[in-house]
DNA sequence: TGTCATTTCCC
DNA sequence: CGGGAAATGAC
């Protein structure tokens, strides 16, 4: 019937059958029809083609908004929005749900109200909701009449319509009252002088709204239209109703927006599994799911799978944290974009998708990545790429000018390189260096190219009309002015017309090989460029200013304005070079930012308040967060989640990052917390990275500086990740103190006691051996929160037993009764024996140390810390073991010849070696440890170096120990 | 007890 | 207005 109404083409005898004997909604009783003829009274006679040209129908010329928000009568004070049409724009025109009337001559009236989505009982329903307009300070409730006739139009224009939601405990009620007057209606329409229902019409309302109420939908509604004509003060229809789309709750997490709000980060490997967490608009976590998915050039969708994730992994409706899916090519060889969305399976709404990308994995390797940059496909014809000539599709096509340019300027040194290069690749251009320089300069091709990344309007370069988009390769000349020709050439791209111009000129550029063709991005076309085209371009526009040789002032000016371009997220081109990993840029960048006066740019930080070296540190970029530091980033910077790069490097593990910015963090910053509350010496027992620990304590972290969410000092946290090796370290080799409690009292035997796991046992034996107190207790919990609470929960539930008593008493109960728990349980906290009740062998250990023991072992603690005498004598000992020069000089012997890996199985740290391999220097990490672990001498390590025939070393050990005799004599 | 939906409140 | 969040209730 609706379909009849709306889409009048499509009518058929059949329909207008259906419409003669249908409801009552079209008042097929005889006695209207001889009442009161009407206008189109004779339709029966005419044959269909004729009715579809007479007969009355509804269109529905703007449908309503698909989301609004639904009021509870409560919230109706005030006026809140009322629902928009549709194609309603925010700040342009607002605009209505509209219907027209067609085909229809006189006065008539359109009626609005509120019916369900679905058929409920085989057919629609008016919902329980009620459809409000706000009039004189009173909401007046559907159904909303407007009067339409020829001198007016015939457009209905509903404007200033709410909803609202009615409660639960209400449905019955607003069902039977709406019912009630829709049958009424409809029965006086039949006979006027009906005023009433008889009782069995009100039972089977009461019936029929019982069974519709558990059925009804509350988070959508639709509007319905009707056309009425008045006769005789009874509303008679006109045609069929129709109905609008359905109008969603926007509050309910069943038909809410979906919305990824934040998400934690934009890329992932290949591999998948890399945990994300996202932000989102209140989901169900049963009705959720994350999609990712990848389009090709034609929008088409190639690749789908989904995030992993539980039902527990989503936070309160409002986040979730789930881990990336493979995708389905795990050998990539570059970053390829995809994108992410919520899906919510009930009603398949999805939210607008997010950026995405799949990395290579590490294994697949760099290497594999290098090469493929060369290629032409992928290669945009930066200046920087014409170090490889040879990639250059432009270059082919070059036509030299007929006569060389005879005045050559002298090139500065930056350009003269990369144009030799050239030269040499391209010797038939017939040209000699200085001529080809001058070509290049006229040529402007830089400015070409990164015209065309910034919206490279190829109908305007082309001559507007004249050449249409669709090509997909060019020939450039230059007739030896600066002006450049562009020629059309064949192979139409049959494309979208609409795709827009930025894509169609990189197709330009990379139309070697037609097959490849790959524009991204044109989903996002009208968002700023992506991370590798950002850095792409700031390149390029850094390369043509160097070619320009401008004044100094104006260079850096330009250097600051083209690193100050940023993506959405605030990644700078610095950021977004180091987060591709495209080391060629970052040379190049770096070249121009290492000048000193650039630390602004080289500092940038993101919206996250990230900084490159963040970025660098995260990605485990070693070698570039060395250089980083080394032309000045401030490693002192922290995220907004309160991370220094340090922090960052401690949780991801990577040492040799570690080791970088030890060197340039002072040691009150390897002490600060982040917003966790974790110092980076925290993270790092976290992490159970013993190396980590050490280099900190060697770079000065306070192994006493508590985490300011739970006050616990490193031990703590070692003990709680069940690490015996860094608990042993920091016991003998630091001045930690065993015994430090945090804020709920707990000492670190308090932890390895109740540490679920075979070390527990160990831990406590090492505790125990360096003093720790089986018998100190921790915190009683108490608190004012908590007596609170308590007198409220007595409060709640007593009330049963006396029905009259007042609040004073209420109170005076209360409060006794809290202070008779509180003198309870204020006895005594928890000892480590108290918590060891249940494990028999752990409580052995512990009671084996009586109070005097403890005492006792105070002594022993003393003992192990062998203050090196030669410390004393000579102040610049690092290592303890070794003076630095001879350090790094055994270091690089045994990082060489790979002797370290010897030297650490005959020191028995052959467990060292798998965690030290990786790193810069294993000899260093290995020499460290050697000297804080302690049991090792010079003359150990010397010995053992003779052995493994390092004789190199054993000559650098041997001066060492030469020199220091001589100055200690020299002292005494 | 915890989670989620419903309802009310408030800026 | 439009939005967020607390309070309450149901499971």
């Amino acid at each position: 019937m609706m379909n009849c109404a709306s889409s009048p083409g499509s009518y058929s005898q059949s329909s207008l059958d259906s419409q003669d004997s249908s409801s009552s909604m079209s008042a097929p009783s005889p006695m209207s029809v001889t009442a009161s003829p009407h206008p189109y009274q004779n339709i029966l006679v005419l044959t269909p083609d004729q009715v579809v040209a007479e007969l009355p129908y509804l269109r529905i010329i703007e449908q309503p908004v698909e989301k609004f928000r639904f009021r509870y009568k409560s919230e109706m004070m005030g006026t809140h929005g009322s629902i928009l049409g549709r194609s309603s724009d925010r700040n342009r025109k607002k605009t209505y749900p509209t219907v027209e009337l067609r085909n229809y001559d006189g006065p008539a009236i359109i009626r609005c109200s509120l019916y369900t989505t679905h058929q409920v009982m085989g057919e629609r329903m008016p919902h329980t909701h009620r459809l409000v307009v706000r009039a004189d300070n009173e909401d007046k409730d559907d159904p909303h009449d407007f009067a339409v006739s020829p001198e007016v139009g015939y457009r209905a224009v509903f404007q200033g319509m709410g909803i609202i939601h009615t409660a639960k405990k209400h449905i019955m009620d607003e069902l039977v009252k709406k019912k009630r007057v829709r049958l009424l209606e409809t029965l006086r329409a039949r006979n006027v002088n009906i005023t009433s229902l008889t009782t069995k019409d009100e039972i089977k309302i009461r019936s029929e709204a019982e069974a519709e109420a558990k059925r009804m939908n509350l988070n959508s509604v639709c509007l319905c239209f009707e056309a009425f004509v008045r006769e005789n003060g009874v509303l008679k229809p006109i045609c069929d109703p129709v109905y609008s789309s359905p109008i969603n709750n926007m509050k309910s997490a069943l038909t809410g927006e979906l919305k990824i709000c934040r998400i934690d980060k934009h890329v992932s490997s290949c591999l998948g599994n890399e945990e994300v967490f996202i932000l989102v608009e209140k989901v169900g976590k049963k009705n959720i799911r994350i999609k990712f998915f990848e389009l090709d050039d034609e929008d088409n969708e190639v690749w789908c799978d989904y995030g992993k994730f539980s039902e527990l992994d989503v936070h309160h409706q409002y986040a979730i944290v789930f881990r990336t899916p493979p995708y389905r090519d795990t050998e990539i060889d570059k970053t390829v974009d995809v994108f992410l969305q919520l899906y919510r399976p009930t009603d398949g709404d999805c939210s607008e998708p997010i950026k995405f990308a799949y990395k290579p994995s590490d294994k697949t390797g760099r290497a594999a990545r290098k090469r493929q940059r060369t290629s032409l496909t992928d290669e945009i014809p930066l200046p920087v790429a014409l170090a490889q000539p040879t990639s250059n599709p432009l270059l082919a096509s070059f036509v030299p000018p007929s006569q060389a340019s005879p005045s050559v300027d002298q090139p500065n040194s930056e350009g003269s390189d990369l144009f030799e290069d050239i030269l040499n690749e391209c010797p038939n251009n017939g040209m000699n260096s200085s001529e080809f320089k001058e070509f290049m300069k006229n040529l402007s091709i830089s400015s070409l190219v990164s015209t065309y990344v910034e919206t490279f309007d190829a109908n305007e370069l082309l001559g507007d009309g004249d050449l249409p988009l669709d090509f997909c390769t060019m020939d450039i000349s230059t007739d030896g002015s600066s002006k450049l020709t562009v020629t059309k050439r064949t192979t139409p791209l049959s494309r979208d017309p609409g795709i827009d111009a930025t894509v169609a000129a990189k197709l330009s550029h990379v139309s070697k090989d037609d097959t490849q063709m790959q524009p991204r991005n044109c989903v996002q076309k009208e968002t700023s460029m992506d991370g590798e085209q950002l850095a792409k371009w700031a390149v390029a526009r850094l390369n043509e200013l160097l070619l320009e040789k401008p004044p100094k002032h104006v260079l850096a000016s330009k250097v600051h304005e083209i690193f100050g371009k940023k993506k959405d997220d605030g990644d700078g081109p610095l950021h977004c070079a180091i987060l591709y990993d495209m080391k060629d840029l970052l040379k190049q960048m770096f070249t121009v930012l290492g000048k000193g006066q650039y630390r602004p740019i080289i500092d940038d930080r993101n919206l996250k308040d990230e900084t490159p070296l963040h970025l660098a540190v995260m990605q485990n970029q070693h070698e570039t967060v060395k250089t980083l530091l080394t032309i000045g980033a401030n490693p002192n910077i922290i995220t907004k989640q309160g991370d220094l790069p340090l922090h960052l490097a401690v949780s991801a593990s990577h040492n040799e990052c570690i080791s970088e910015l030890l060197r340039y963090n002072s040691s009150r910053d390897c002490n600060l917390t982040n917003y966790n509350g974790c110092t980076p010496l925290h993270i790092a027992a976290r992490e159970k990275n013993l190396i980590a620990v050490m280099k900190l304590v060697n770079a000065g972290a306070d192994v006493n500086k508590e985490d300011t969410l739970l006050g616990r000092t490193v031990l703590h946290v070692a003990v709680e990740e069940g690490c015996v090796d860094i608990a042993r370290y920091l016991l003998e080799k630091t001045n930690i103190d065993v015994n430090a409690a945090n804020y709920a009292g707990n000492t670190a035997l308090h932890g390895a006691v109740v540490f679920e796991g075979p070390e527990s046992r160990e831990l406590c034996r090492l505790l125990l051996q360096y003093k720790a107190n089986p018998r100190q207790e921790n915190y009683i919990l108490e608190g004012d929160g908590d007596v609170e609470f308590c007198t409220e929960v007595e409060i709640k539930e007593e009330p049963e037993s006396e029905d009259d008593f007042d609040d004073e008493y209420q109170l005076r109960i209360a409060e006794g009764e809290t202070e008779d728990e509180a003198i309870n349980s204020k006895a005594r906290g928890q000892t480590s024996l108290d918590l060891a009740t249940n494990k028999k062998d752990i409580l052995a250990l512990l009671q084996k140390v009586v109070p005097a023991e403890v005492e006792e072992m105070v002594e022993i603690k003393e003992e192990p810390s062998d203050t090196p005498i030669l410390e004393g004598v000579l102040g610049e000992v690092k290592n303890g073991l070794f003076d630095s020069e001879t350090l790094m000089r055994l270091c690089d012997i045994l990082d060489k010849s790979g002797g370290w890996q010897h030297l650490a199985e005959l020191l028995d740290y052959k467990f060292l070696v798998t965690s030290i391999r990786s790193t810069a220097s294993p000899s260093k990490l290995l020499f460290n440890y050697a000297d804080l672990h302690g049991n090792v001498s010079i003359q150990d390590i010397r010995s053992f170096l003779e052995a493994l025939d390092e004789h190199e070393a054993v000559e650098a050990v041997d001066l060492m120990l030469a020199r220091r005799i001589a100055s200690s004599s020299q002292i005494s």
